[in-house]
DNA sequence: CTGATACCGTACCGTACAGTACCGATTCAA
DNA sequence: TTGAATCGGTACTGTACGGTACGGTATCAG
């Protein structure tokens, strides 16, 4: 399980991968230069080129590394299937809340800028990205949420469904206006949206067997 | 009314919009190149700096007339204020279609990726699509169920809060897959979307007076 | 210790681009 | 008709960038 003690190559290639990572968030694919990372990595340019091949690829590498980054703390709040309907609002609360944290993040709204600019020119990375990253979200609150539903009768559509409707009630307009830099919200925002978000949801979908459904 | 006969700088300046406008929307602000546009519309460079000074200065004027052109079908669908409660569910679907289709449009998702690569470069840019876009739309909507609320007691918060979850509830994440070109929605999939926003919508909020408020 | 390999520094090539300059032709107002 | 302004075409400047080449130096395996 121990690093097998990094060689010279891996102390370059990580320095090289940490500059260009944050020369890209703050510039973008085609904004950024190869001389810019050279300069903030130290070091040369040919090595850059020994290690990563070109720009696109250096670029293709840290957007699937930066995925996983903002994907982990998400994965890590997974609802566990374990969890009882009584559970249900403050586990969606839970979810939720670290979903949006997560996404108002400098670090990820520079993700999403880059690969929607990009994603035209990357389409391969593109689908990427949204396998790993938001699609991935999706999934593990379907999982839950279907899990929960065979457990007792709940007239509603297929889990996924349920669960892009309770993010994007999540998101709300937040994700948007972050995104273009017109307001980043504050954590009481964010904590009324989720809040809101549960509420809404649980207006239409509530699988406690006592509760009368809605018709 | 009419227009005073165009000149030949109107008819020049108009070439040139058309043209640069495609191509922004092709290749964004940072991937299009003046010689390009002038390829497209015809004439010379030096009228395009004559006509609009810089690049810059180019694709503000052409974000603002994008927004405006975007927005409009939507303006028109506004929901009139004098709607009955009764015929909510409808006003609502259609209002919610209407956006929706809009807001998938290959015009409508080049326009939101070069707003959202570019915002940083351009805050004030950013805040005028905002202003006059996504934020115009929520307003429309809020101001419609504004007047609905005051028209019989609804337990809810804020009109606004209100649209920007109706809203949300339409967007759902087909705008995000769109916007990352992983997957252009059917029309039959944004029509079940807009129908599922509406259904969970009412599910929470229900204006009709002899219905029970929730709680 | 020795050979091979990776690295640094820098110079360099080709290209692409924003913006300017200039000239001859065209348009348009007076 | 005449003078001014605009336009087209093109050549040009300066700059920035991706990528390569190369010589000298440090590292590392055998």
């Amino acid at each position: 399980m121990q690093s097998p003690a990094p060689t010279r190559g891996d102390i370059r290639r990580a320095a090289i991968l940490e500059a260009a990572t944050e020369v890209f968030m703050e510039l973008g694919y085609a904004g950024a230069s190869i001389d810019r990372i050279v300069q903030l990595a130290g070091g040369s340019k040919g090595t850059v080129y020994r290690h990563f091949g070109c720009k696109a690829d250096l670029f293709a590498e840290i957007i699937t590394a930066l995925v996983a980054r903002m994907t982990a703390p998400i994965e890590h709040q997974r609802p566990d299937t374990a969890d009882t309907t009584q559970e249900l609002a403050a586990t969606l609360t839970r979810f939720g809340q670290t979903y949006l944290d997560v996404l108002v993040q400098p670090q990820s709204l520079a993700l999403y800028r880059m690969v929607m600019a990009e994603g035209v020119n990357f389409p391969d990375l593109a689908r990427v990205f949204y396998a790993r990253g938001p699609g991935q979200v999706v999934m593990q609150l379907a999982d839950y949420l279907g899990a929960l539903r065979g457990w007792d009768s709940l007239a509603t559509p297929e889990a996924e469904v349920m669960a892009r409707e309770f993010l994007s009630l999540v998101r709300s307009d937040l994700h948007l206006k972050a995104l273009l830099g017109v307001e980043i919200p504050s954590a009481a925002q964010r904590a009324l949206t989720v809040k809101r978000a549960v509420a809404l949801f649980l207006a239409q979908y509530q699988p406690v067997p006592g509760a009368t459904a809605a018709k």
